[in-house]
DNA sequence: CATTTATGATACAAAAATGTCTTATTGATT
DNA sequence: AATCAATAAGACATTTTTGTATCATAAATG
């Protein structure tokens, strides 16, 4: 039954999470060009454009749900757990972005995940801000908002620039937390 | 000749540049629909897609250029430089979004003006590194796509937490440059 | 008030996108 | 090697979108 099936629906979601992630309005004709399958074979996996936004929303939801499935355990802190969420998701590149750049997701079970998610996101920064990681003064709404856009920053700075992933995460997290002002140093303080 | 015509034409702008912020791909029927005029009309005022997008993104570009002008005379620093451009770019809202969320402008001159004004930004950016205002080591792009995208979530915090701009404006800045962790208060150290 | 001019409504045509179906071919499976 | 399933290619119908043209109406200008 399954052979080349599953093979090309998974080169299929693949190159469709690449070009639905830069171009959202791709039409289907698009999406088997590129996939390099025939436009039949696109309607016999996904019966409509639903039904294809629908399954790599959910693949992706899946996929970032396991690239932060360690981090509970091995974080030290709430805010550690911040930072290794972070590493976890920006070399995860279009799946991610995918998510963040779909304008028109009506499905239901979708836009309950993508609740869950953010909820989990928020509650680890409301976590942050009990342990004195993140001031408590900043709604944790906005955190989540700022952590969002950064990860989609750095998936630009990845594609744009030829940075490396560990790289952008970690002006993520240096940004996110502390800010691009010089650091303190911890020497000699400087007489005028 | 003129009188109505300009009013209609600014009205249509206006509900355009609000309805193809959030949906990019909304058709000329929904665009006319939004801005309560006949179809016929909208096509009169611009013949065609690319016309309308090419006059949203030129106008949008004055807008915030308009927005922008007073800061390099007012500011008493880069980095105040950059602050007062926060707050002069958030409140303008869908007019900057626009610009930020349109894929497909093949236009040459909106490219070189968007480039243009990057540029400008860029230039603010390592200024600001030269005064000490912002670390050296950090990349002056990343920057750039930080600020961006940070504006870009202020937007979305207005809209969906209604948030008064001028507060969002102050995260903007607050994330950007100083982080989200709690600030180094110049008061007596806690003891343990 | 008369004339010009923008508008709304509608009709129409061309193009693009969507979705269904059939047939021959190619690649797995046994 | 024989069979079965998946695919490519293309025909076809439907809907949506785009763009043009016409005409009557309403509003602004002189």
């Amino acid at each position: 039954m399954d052979a080349r099936q599953r093979a090309t629906r998974q080169a299929l979601m693949d190159s469709a999470t690449v070009l639905l992630a830069e171009n959202p309005g791709a039409s289907f004709v698009e999406v088997a060009e590129a996939a390099g399958i025939g436009r039949a074979t696109l309607y016999r996996h996904f019966p409509s454009r639903d039904d294809l936004l629908r399954a790599l929303s959910l693949e992706a939801i899946q996929a970032t749900d396991d690239a932060t499935a360690h981090v509970m355990t091995a974080a030290t802190s709430s805010l550690d757990a911040l930072r290794l969420t972070i590493e976890a998701i920006v070399p995860m590149g279009d799946r991610y972005y995918f998510l963040i750049r779909q304008p028109s997701i009506s499905d239901e079970q979708v836009i309950g995940q993508l609740n869950r998610q953010n909820n989990e996101l928020k509650m680890l920064i409301q976590a942050s801000q009990q342990e004195l990681g993140i001031d408590r003064d900043i709604p944790a709404d906005w955190v989540v908002l700022a952590f969002n856009n950064l990860i989609y920053a750095a998936w630009q700075m990845i594609g744009e620039q030829q940075v490396a992933a560990a790289d952008a995460a970690t002006w993520v997290y240096r940004t996110l937390i502390h800010g691009l002002a010089p650091q303190a140093q911890p020497q000699t303080q400087a007489q005028t």
